[in-house]
DNA sequence: GTTAGCACTCGTTTGCGAGGAGTGCTAATG
DNA sequence: CATTAGCACTCCTCGCAAACGAGTGCTAAC
């Protein structure tokens, strides 16, 4: 097979046709449309062979064929061939994600908005888990008599924010102190410890220094946990009614219901793996039955070494892997790019 | 017809078929399952005279008969009997709404999200627009050499934050004295003044001030304006895909094509008018056609007398308007409460 | 006024034949 | 001996007509 020039170049072809036209691809067309100098009849005997091969399947006798995810496999890593992403493009995807730097979590976010909106599928990313970020500054501001507003910010310049109550009216001057306490203990503890930290060894502290403010640990403790929870960004999640895969109501409103449920996109994400390139999963490559229709791209995030965030694009199997890819990969690498520039420090 | 006693009955019988089963409903199902003590055939006079009033329309010749939207209004208005919430549900729902109070947007967004779960329609709700309100504190916070992160504490409790790059690192020390002078000077002016109290005011005094941070206020102007973009929650647009007039693919699709805009939902809640108690538009009364054949409910939130936020349902205009309207009541009513205890101050 | 009976309407389902796209086999060809 | 023309065969799709049935509206009887 590998060395089968011409079933590979039929193969290709009729990947080519299956991707701009999502039918059966008969040995006419084949002819037609992509002129290999043989007749139809070699063609079919060549189509019958790859057929044996499992790289394309009939979907019965009279219709033509299509290919197989195996065959998808084969193109993306053999025969594809990546078309160059235009300068204007490439420029207008730098600064779309520009536009708002304000916190890695919205850079995540609009880079799948992004990817979605130029590839026009479904696109996710999941932000960055701090739990192993340390905390750099931790500040208490008064809302108002019985608000106040904590903000922590941590060594990888994620900003996360709560409202807690206070039983009591606490003076501005007091926060402040109790600002400085806090910074002071806790920089440099991992998010995840914090907890414990505030439980254990803070709170004896507090109270010998004679803070009026013992009642606002517990609550700035009791609301860490719900800080770590990652998000999960979905777009154009509707766009999976256009896959010619999902013409079918029932099927496609099932994915769409798997899609909508965050648990399972965040396990999905989270078992995609990380890599540093893209990583292509096809058709029934994916762990999950809904996704055994589709491929799906997966991006890694890193800054300093460390995974920050995912970019996952799913798609039907036949989609223009030569114009996708590349989109995915500029995204991608612009947004570790951005990373690497704007929160390095 | 008001006095018609066994009309306004076959009607009711009719309505609380269709909205069970939307299908057309025929004399002899009248007759079997909601037992009037009449024979199909008096039925179908009466059927016949509620279709001449513009009750009830018949989709072709041998087909049973749908209440039109006037035959619901008549229901909504009339006919209807709500259902009891279950004090069970009702606590749910009020601690569902307890568990982030951190901000007024979140309170409004969660209350969308949980509107649609319970109702599996489609919800949408309009953030505060702060814009009216005034400026209680503002603070600098430093993030890293080069980030600084801007808290606004509006007078309503209203928390907004954003981040800035300096030009170059600034002493903590100093970003607290210009957080100071910019409270002294800017509490208590409206939002949508700060940009120009902060041009024509703020850049001469600063400059004499020697403050190092000149540079620092144009970024926060500059990123003003976007704070105050007004946030739309959508919750559960694909259940649009379930709604029995709405099977047609593409109407489905041309609706949520719609409701997927935010500026069409912006407009769309903005135009749906201030109550006190929620406001109903059945099918043709909608000013959108794409909503035509849907019914909208909404309610207002207010906060001291001024609206801060707006909720609303979209759903097939055969809902269970006895089951739905308490719920949405019920979720409006609690998320009025909840603000009046703990943002009033 | 109510109702049984019945002819009539019209959308839906079912079955069937024609049409057509495409294959696979066979035999001829260079 | 690989290639190809020719042709029978398969099987999906489309269109159409007949059968079906849910429901109506009218009429005549109660």
């Amino acid at each position: 097979m590998k060395n089968d020039k011409r079933k590979l170049m039929i193969l290709q072809a009729i990947i080519l046709s299956y991707i701009s036209n999502p039918e059966p691809v008969g040995s006419r067309t084949i002819q037609k449309k992509y002129d290999l100098g043989v007749s139809p009849a070699t063609i079919r005997n060549e189509m019958s062979d790859l057929e044996e091969l499992g790289f394309l399947i009939q979907p019965h006798t009279s219709a033509g064929r299509i290919p197989s995810d195996k065959a998808f496999r084969l193109y993306v890593d053999r025969l594809m061939e990546l078309q160059q992403i235009a300068f204007a493009q490439q420029r207008s995807i730098h600064n779309s994600l520009l536009n708002d730097l304000s916190e890695v979590e919205k850079l995540v976010e609009n880079s799948a908005k992004l990817l979605s909106q130029l590839t026009e599928y479904t696109t996710f990313a999941i932000s960055p888990k701090i739990e192993q970020d340390t905390l750099k500054r931790i500040r208490l501001i008064p809302v108002d008599e019985t608000k106040t507003l904590v903000v922590l910010i941590t060594s990888a310049g994620i900003v996360k924010d709560f409202i807690i109550r206070n039983d009591s009216n606490i003076e501005e001057n007091q926060l402040n102190l109790i600002s400085e306490f806090l910074t002071e203990k806790l920089a440099n503890t991992p998010i995840y410890q914090l907890g414990y930290i505030i439980d254990h060894v803070l709170m004896d502290e507090l109270e010998r220094m004679r803070f009026s403010a013992r009642s606002l640990l517990p609550m700035i403790k009791n609301t860490l946990s719900e800080i770590n929870n990652t998000k999960i960004f979905a777009n154009g999640v509707l766009n999976i009614f256009n896959f010619p895969e999902y013409q079918d109501f029932d099927r496609a409103q099932s994915l769409v219901q798997f899609m909508q449920t965050k648990g399972n996109v965040k396990d999905m994400l989270l078992n995609a793996g990380d890599a540093n390139d893209i990583r292509i999963t096809i058709g029934r490559e994916n762990l999950y039955d809904v996704l055994k229709a589709c491929t799906m791209i997966t991006a890694t995030y890193t800054l300093k070494g460390q995974t920050v965030g995912k970019l996952a694009l799913v798609g039907p199997t036949n989609m223009d892997y030569g114009k996708i890819i590349p989109l995915m990969r500029s995204v991608a690498r612009e947004v570790n790019e951005i990373l690497a520039e704007y929160y390095e420090t």
